[in-house]
DNA sequence: CTGAAGATGTTATGTTATAACAATTAATAA
DNA sequence: TTATTAATTGTTATAACATAACATCTTCAG
């Protein structure tokens, strides 16, 4: 299948309805946790929700949590950047929010370029408390 | 039992043999990949290790890679800053760095804190090509 | 239409991590 | 020292996360 950046192909059915599964959410959740909501529409084995998971991170409409072992539907605000990703997950609450900015993905890509390294791909995951938790 | 940030305990036995294998690592190992090694040191089970690097991890000893489900010694250079840490990780030849920068820190603080959040521990893991590599 | 690539379905298995409980050892205080 | 408590250890079983391998079906460009 043939798409551009940030222009989102046409979605297979088992992406779709994984996608919909992350949009639903109100926050990260395993591939575990889709598959059990999904087995009512049809779906059985694990491979199935991982391969729709692949693509949908693949094309930028979704990301995996590595601390987590968890997925979110991607939710970055208008008009920031796409460069950089980072989450910041509330130890309190459990809420995920996605935060991307160029100054930092800068910064980030000449701390590593310091140290002779070309960054390609980043995962920043922020603990701690959010605002309403404080 | 008690101790001081950065000043290692005492460590128990276990904790002393899987420090020592991360230690005679070049890279980073999984918990069982560990296990495997200290087997014939009398170790049976995930948990005598898992538990073990628990301990590592909460004294500073050890890092865990989140996205590789592993664990390395903690090697940040004399005279870099504690607070944050961010690995390299070379996609080529496997090659695991550790860097640590006060100003980097703060800029990721600062981040998170325009949003409202208050960062305690951070995961920041970095993807691309190292020196020898590129 | 047809061939190639992509997507799907399915079974089995591999890998990572923790629960629960009993036993032992180490540190502390009376 | 001895009683008390906290930490560590050992062990079995199981939970949670992820992929290998292979057959089949769909899509779509030529």
């Amino acid at each position: 299948m043939e798409h551009f950046p940030h222009t989102p192909p046409n979605l297979t059915k088992n992406q779709s309805m994984v996608m919909a599964a992350l949009l639903k959410a109100n926050g990260p959740l395993s591939a575990y946790t889709i598959l059990d909501q999904l087995r009512s529409k049809g779906l059985r084995a694990p491979l199935q929700v991982y391969r729709a998971l692949d693509k949908l991170v693949e094309y930028g409409m979704a990301h995996r949590l590595e601390s987590m072992n968890a997925f979110v539907a991607c939710r970055h605000p208008d008009g920031e950047s796409e460069s950089m990703v980072a989450f910041t997950i509330c130890e309190s609450c459990g809420e995920v929010t996605e935060i991307s900015n160029d100054g930092f993905d800068r910064q980030l890509h000449k701390l590593a370029g310091g140290a002779g390294f070309n960054v390609k791909k980043s995962t920043v995951e922020l603990f701690g408390q959010c605002e309403a938790c404080a």
